[in-house]
DNA sequence: GGAAAGATATTTTTT
DNA sequence: ATATCTTTCC
């Protein structure tokens, strides 16, 4: 079977690009993950690099999954044992296999989003800190920014006393997490970081064994991972490691998180790339959909430059509805979705997209209404639901008993009359001997003493009868012994809750399989040793190395696994009903998704650019990053609406049309509301809502827009609240309010950058704009 | 220990 | 409007 068999010229270039490093310039539809997989599929076939020489970084499951299957359909290689995966995946089990020379317990656990914001709170109420002048989240905000940028406490700079003690604290909470034997995210990757920057021997050897090491969404990365990368290609110490970067910098959307798009630079700088290919064929999107979408990002300086093009024909014109509200949105959405499903379209290639999950209400009960089934992106998932979390709070208990967030969460859970008292005379016994609040159990006196003693030693009996147990009925064991089903039984609403407890017994056996645990050693040998697994230790420099090769089983127990696996792959949200549904996510969840039609709602400004990105550095530029993934996911039909008026945390805004309209092709779009001419203003033209041509042009779709066109009246003035108006000297505005009766009415218009002004409607020169 | 009332915040998200 | 967290009361 040939590999390279239908790439088009420019992927052929980049799969089959000598040994070094280059950067992939992927647009969107561009076939990107093909390119990426068959570059790994080429370099193995052609006998350039083994299987385990190769290192693929994804920052999802879902994507590493996805490069998993497919390579393993191209190649006859047991792909369990190679290195791709996530970089969180990946640092786990680098840690796992080092973990003493990383300075971590051979059981550590990790700490998801929850339990670190859990832990920053209880630390702050020990250490009797103001938590109004430390929030728990801002704190967490900035250890985990720090830790993004590879910084240690003792390396931050503050600038003030609140930062000099946010510094404090951040130490505080590093030596807490080192007590409890837990990491978190960002911590996985500081570690493997420092562990292979401080270990010469061990980063030597894996930068002599990743010889490719390829990043998908490499404009997403941010300063650490960076750093992770350039450590193992070896980049400063001549190690030749090479680096096959993918990205797009049109579609970086994650700089909230610490994503640094200039990391896309840099690695060029840094690595001299020559190699430097784009891929602008686009095989997704129709011509008009494209055209939008190039013009829309071509608004953006700062870019690494590339334009999308097909050979599709145009299509259908981007169709663009002006509502009166967010209901009538709504329902326009529904009778247009409609109207596609009778063309035949599944109703899970129509996508509704929104950027804040807010708007996904006002949807959905319209969906409701009409009994359309839907399916909303998001939410929570399974492994970060409460009963799930406390299952699973017992099993980390008996692989790791130092972990003061699995305590507190279950030791009173079912209750058995550990109180808020006893936990607080626990946690100043702990303090004191600066120890966990399980090892803080044999202080304790009295009744507290023996309600806690009652707690460890559920919890220790549970690890003794389950030692011989395999993991799934482990997992069977612990849900008894703990009560959690009893509890749960005796429930209202616990019917639920239940079917996800009995559920986990099947995630065990499910993982067990997939990672191969069934074919090692049973759990009541413990961790087998390394010498048992007899697999690839290598001594250098009297640093033991357990090669990498060895598979997952061979460097943790089944339970610590499944662990990790529960936090690093939180599973998905909703047990998904099979059927056919329409799709509600936000933008962001859409990237990398695609869809015949998508409806992309709330252009509003304000709202889409939101308010928020006006006051970040280049906020609204990242804004419209989002808005070009958007019109990115549709392959033939592509909708936006915007609406005059919406209820925003419980109150009526109304905001004026995105200002991203402006910025798309004309004659790529179709109004289908009366048209709202962009920049007439500016062009000194006569404003013209009632574009004659237009709306007649709008044919049949205009069915919908009229019978949905709002009829509510005018106010006596003969404005209308939500109505888009032209002022002479400050440009076009919404009316928010009217005050006064007829003949002394004022109006408070927003008029966006020129602000909220009230003019005096008998006075005040207003054109209309729309409707 | 748990329900009820009051306070608060509400962009985007993965690991 | 609403969800979530905190305080207050039985």
């Amino acid at each position: 079977m040939n590999l390279l068999h239908n790439l088009n010229p420019e992927q052929l270039a980049a799969v089959t690009l000598p040994s070094q490093s280059a950067l992939i310039l992927a647009g969107a539809g561009s076939g990107k993950t093909r390119v990426l997989t068959t570059r790994i599929a080429w370099l193995i076939q052609t006998g350039q690099v083994s299987p385990a020489g190769i290192m693929a970084v994804t920052f999802t499951n879902k994507a590493a999954k996805e490069m998993l299957t497919r390579l393993s359909t191209m190649l006859p290689v047991n792909t369990r044992g190679m290195w791709i995966g996530t970089f969180h995946g990946l640092c786990n089990r680098l840690l796992r296999t080092h973990y003493r020379d990383a300075a971590l317990p051979q059981s550590f656990q990790i700490l998801d989003s929850q339990d670190q914001l859990s832990m920053i709170k209880r630390m702050l109420k020990a250490a009797n800190v103001d938590d109004e002048k430390y929030p728990a989240k801002n704190l967490m905000y900035f250890i985990n920014n720090a830790k993004d940028q590879g910084l240690r406490a003792d390396k931050v700079e503050a600038y003030d006393p609140i930062e000099r003690k946010m510094v404090e604290l951040y130490a505080l909470y590093d030596q807490q997490c080192q007590r409890e034997g837990v990491v978190d995210f960002a911590e996985l990757l500081l570690r493997a970081y420092e562990l292979l920057s401080r270990n010469t021997p061990l980063r030597q050897h894996y930068q002599m064994r990743f010889k490719h090491v390829l990043v998908d969404e490499f404009q997403d990365t941010n300063d650490l991972q960076y750093n992770l990368l350039k450590l193992l290609a070896g980049h400063n110490e001549g190690m030749g490691g090479v680096i096959f970067a993918v990205g797009d910098d049109d579609q970086s959307i994650y700089a909230f998180r610490g994503a640094n798009v200039g990391n896309m630079q840099a690695f060029e700088r840094d690595f001299r790339v020559q190699n430097l290919i784009k891929l602008e064929q686009n095989y997704r999107s129709h011509g008009h959909i494209l055209d939008s979408a190039n013009f829309l990002i071509a608004n953006n300086t700062k870019r690494l430059g590339k334009n999308l093009r097909t050979d599709a024909g145009q299509g259908e014109p981007v169709r663009i509805y002006e509502a009166s509200s967010d209901l009538e949105e709504a329902q326009w959405i529904i009778e247009e979705a409609k109207s596609l499903m009778g063309e035949g379209v599944a109703r899970s290639e129509i996508a509704i997209l929104y950027r804040s999950n807010a708007q996904s209400r006002v949807i959905e009960h319209a969906l409701f209404a009409a009994g359309i089934p839907y399916t909303v992106y998001g939410g929570l998932r399974y492994f970060q639901r409460a009963e799930v979390k406390h299952a699973i709070a017992y099993l980390q208990l008996m692989d790791n008993p130092h972990n003061d967030s699995a305590f507190l969460r279950v030791v009173n859970f079912p209750t058995r009359g550990i109180g808020v008292r006893s936990i607080e005379q626990l946690q100043m016994a702990a303090d004191t001997y600066g120890i966990s609040l399980y090892a803080a159990v044999p202080y304790m006196t009295g009744k507290a003493g023996t309600s806690l003693g009652a707690f460890v030693k559920l919890v220790e009996g549970a690890r003794f009868e389950t030692q011989q147990l395999a993991l799934p009925e482990m997992v069977r064991v612990v849900l008894e012994r703990s009560n959690l089903l009893t509890h749960y039984a005796n429930e209202k609403e616990g019917a639920d809750r239940i079917e996800n407890l009995e559920q986990m017994v099947n995630a065990a056996t499910q993982f067990v399989q997939e990672e191969g645990f069934g074919q090692f050693a049973p759990a009541h040998l413990g961790p087998p040793s390394q010498a048992q697994v007899g697999d690839a230790v290598v001594y250098q420099d009297g640093i033991e190395i357990l090669d990498a090769d060895a598979p997952l089983p061979s460097v943790m127990s089944p339970l610590s696994a499944f662990l990790s696996h529960a936090s690093l792959e939180a599973g998905d949200a909703q047990a998904q009903a099979g059927q056919d549904a329409m799709q509600l996510m936000t933008v962001h969840s859409a990237k990398g998704l695609e869809f015949d039609a998508v409806f992309i709602t709330g252009l509003e400004e304000g709202l889409f650019p939101h308010e928020s990105s006006a006051r970040e550095l280049d906020g609204v530029d990242e804004e419209r990053r989002l808005m070009y993934v958007a019109i990115t996911r549709a392959r033939k039909r592509l909708y936006m609406s915007f609406t005059q008026q919406r209820m925003l945390h419980g109150q009526t805004r109304y905001n004026m049309k995105s200002r991203f309209f402006d910025e798309l092709p004309e004659e790529a779009l179709k109004w289908l509301s009366p048209r709202v001419q962009s920049h007439w203003f500016a062009n000194k033209k006569a404003p013209n809502a009632w574009d004659d041509a237009a709306f007649r042009n709008a044919g049949s779709d205009n069915k919908i827009a009229q019978q949905l066109t709002q009829k509510s009246g005018s106010s006596s003035s003969g404005w209308r609240i939500g109505e888009t108006v032209a002022h002479a000297k400050f440009g076009e505005g919404v009316i928010v309010n009217i005050e006064g009766g007829a003949g002394a009415a004022r109006a408070q218009i927003n008029f966006g950058p020129s602000g909220i002004k009230v003019l005096d409607l008998s006075v005040a020169k207003l054109e209309r704009v729309s409707r």
